[in-house]
DNA sequence: TGTACATCAGTGAACGCGCGTTCACTGATGTAC
DNA sequence: TGTACATCAGTGAACGCGCGTTCACTGATGTAC
């Protein structure tokens, strides 16, 4: 907390990244000015050499968590065994994920919260979902990959909307239900049929 | 409002209404006693007749907002035309369930609240949860059913929690996308997808 | 390299406001006679 | 059926509190000479 230039940088990224961990943690309300900036060892009255406002401030913390969460996604997968969509699936469905909302997908932590709020939150959002989509849509292509195969490739963009629309909603499922061996068994039922899909290419429209 | 014993019961009636409402429009934080008690015609000292706190309150709400969120989509679907899963799937991924935020399926409109609430809040969401996977098993036993078909049946529960997740999902998901023909088109394919899934039945794991 | 000074990051008292909750009250309800 | 009265649903002033925001300030930074 000194005077320098660069320390302003500095402590304008401390209150971002903060406000973007709490946020996933309690919701966009929860973030109060006093107490963020406490958070960060500093003072109410410094927030507005900042930001204009609260609530611009919100703008920032809402792309900087859809950021976060996107990158911690993209290092579990990097430390694990497996590559692709597969390693995507059993890291974004993981207990281990479930339980660190401050640390996890934006997208899920506050689906609710921006489903409700002004047009800016949501196009912040939607650009994100966007590019949840694109690598799923990505991951899939590679998934169930058989050389010369006439399917391959054939998938369109509305089996990678599907299985994020999956995704999300049995992270969420998993957080909600209280009894630990049933938010267990949500996580791995859709895990493991998600997976299959995937593999057998069985999304196909052609197919049905 | 008047001052008898009926009075009474129809006031709370209404103020459990007004509260179940205002929490799938705007969040479980967004209830005001003041506020609240003024839309439905009472001053804010006469709550603490019906209520013994806010926090009390909310939890009824919630259990309320679940339940109407059911009984809309059940009526929903008896208006239709079709019945069972189809049915239920159209009303669920339509557009006119994805505008009515305030009437429509508190699971979505809340998922991301109650994720962070207390015990109390996620046990009372994780019934309805329950609920609605086994109202979506029992469509899925009969969407595709042949008689006599070996595969009939053999589909357990978890196929219905992927079908709930991806609900829950792709609802969320076209309630944040701004471009509104993106969003219907989250709504149409998933939609699409899951009832050739419901049909060929190709989510069984002895298929893949 | 040393000094004088403008800049500006961060401080903390103060503001008006809406919040949840309490409580003395008013007057309609409904019961006992 | 009529009267006297206890009950209690609803009222509104008052409370202490934390909120977002403003602003005069302090003192370190960094530049001009």
């Amino acid at each position: 907390m000194g005077h320098s230039q660069s320390d302003k940088a500095r402590s304008r990224d401390r209150i971002l990244g903060e406000a973007a961990t709490q946020i996933r943690d309690a919701g966009l309300e929860s973030v109060s000015v006093g107490r963020l900036m406490r958070s960060v060892d500093l003072t109410h009255g410094g927030f507005y050499g900042h930001f204009e406002s609260r609530s611009e401030l919100l703008a920032h913390a809402l792309e900087r968590a859809l950021a976060d969460g996107r990158a911690a996604s993209l290092a579990s997968v990097e430390r694990g065994a497996r590559r692709g969509f597969h390693a995507r699936l059993r890291s974004f469905l993981s207990r281990s994920h479930r339980d660190s909302r401050r640390t996890g997908c934006a997208i899920a932590a506050l689906a609710s919260d921006v489903a409700r709020a002004d047009d800016r939150a949501r196009a912040v959002m939607s650009r994100h979902i966007e590019g949840f989509v694109d690598d799923i849509a990505r991951g899939l292509d590679g998934a169930g990959a058989v050389p010369g195969d006439p399917a391959h490739g054939a998938r369109d963009d509305g089996d990678a909307v599907l299985v994020a629309s999956a995704m999300i909603g049995a992270l969420l499922l998993s957080r909600v239900i209280t009894d630990p061996r049933r938010s267990d068994a949500v996580l791995r039922g859709v895990r493991e049929r998600l997976a299959r899909l995937a593999d057998t290419g069985s999304m196909r429209p052609e197919e049905g």
